[in-house]
DNA sequence: CTCCTTCTGAGTATTTGTACTCAGAGGGAA
DNA sequence: TTCCCTCTGAGTACAAATACTCAGAAGGAG
């Protein structure tokens, strides 16, 4: 039994069934168990441990990107395929500096996920070329004109601006996270000062197009 | 030649290929043709006429939407199931109303697909369980569960919705409108009331979400 | 150790939004 | 004509957000 266990986690289920039909067409490997959100994911790693975790940024309840820190720190032998929809930069650089071993797109075809998972399998980092012929311009977009590196939210900062795409006011996610209201107040005008936006509106748009909802 | 073919209409293409082979499992379907944005599917059908069209709300060029009127125009024998990740009352009302036989989620599972399959073969509509749940909500929202929208938002209330996605402040849409900043403030006021919403952040949600930005 | 970042908390002041109320002008429909 | 809806405008009161400032504790990196 020397099979290359995948775990599936993406909060479609009609996509994660179609997906495992593709795997398991592929001599020596086997998914052995599914997820449909970031916490169901972690909670399966505890009793399954596989070779590969495959999963979509934009799940409920524990988003796809602070599930692949967690998963480096409790399964560091792990790999993480990253599968979305989301043709984003941005995505990109926070999947890959979090620990992610490949970044492919659900508008690729099967040859892009077979070839992914044969990279992987061999050690190696695998990009879609889709994503690829956009790495310059991220790198481009990763220094601001000065030199200095963009700036990126914090873990504090991510969480609090999904409470808020979530319609929290800074008074219940302070109720929420247990800090006091100043604390959420400092912190919103911390994320708007780093995304350069001054107003709730620009922030929750940005929020929603991002996927922070 | 008896066999129920079909059409798969998703910008996704690995999503294609994953519902392709779960259909093929079902004795006597076959899938005909994919595309991947609604000028492609319309393009398809010129060439290739099916029994059924499943397709995706969210594709690029031509919105599924309003790619089901084109096709109930166009080929009125042909029938069409959504499949879309959007849990969305709006969305569910507009595809009906519009002709649809069927309306399913990403989130469910093969069981949904197949019945609504079998559903609509045998001349039926089928609605995914999920989506059935909320039609109580709808009906309480003022719109009908098959037939178009119910317009809740006047014109003027869209009008300075639409700016309010786009960041602008209560003052400045009463000056880009040469009105009253408590004019604005009432228009606000009397959306929030019609989508049942108390703060700006649900507001710009949804003015984001349903495409007024 | 020092330096830097993050998270925490607060002071002060102003602007903006929210929740009610009321009301007149104009248009369209019965 | 009357009736209803829309758009317009305002009063009042309170809640929330925004824009600045400052600062201590904890942790990592050098």
């Amino acid at each position: 039994m020397n099979s290359y266990r995948i775990i599936l986690a993406d909060d479609h289920a009609l996509f994660r069934s179609g997906v495992k039909r593709i795997l398991e067409e592929v001599p020596g490997v086997e998914v052995v168990g599914e997820a449909a959100d970031g916490m169901e994911l972690l909670a399966l790693l505890k009793e399954v441990t596989p070779d590969l975790v495959i999963l979509d940024i934009s799940m409920p309840k524990l988003r796809g990107l602070e599930a692949i820190q967690e998963i480096k720190v409790s399964h560091p032998q792990v790999k993480v395929l990253i599968l979305t929809m989301h043709k984003d930069e941005e995505y990109l650089s926070y999947a890959l500096g979090a620990g992610a071993a490949g970044f492919i797109l659900k508008q690729d075809a099967d040859p892009e996920l077979l070839e992914a998972l044969a990279t992987i399998r061999r050690g190696k980092t695998y990009l879609s070329p889709a994503i690829s012929e956009v790495v310059p311009d991220l790198l481009r977009r990763g220094m601001k004109p000065d030199g200095t590196p963009k700036e990126v939210l914090t873990h504090r900062e991510r969480e609090i601006l999904t409470l808020l795409a979530d319609g929290k006011s800074s008074k219940e996610i302070g109720e929420l996270l247990f800090i006091s209201l100043r604390t959420v107040q400092n912190h919103r005008a911390n994320i708007m000062k780093k995304l350069k936006v001054n107003r709730t509106t620009d922030l929750i748009k940005y929020a929603v197009q991002k996927g922070y909802s």
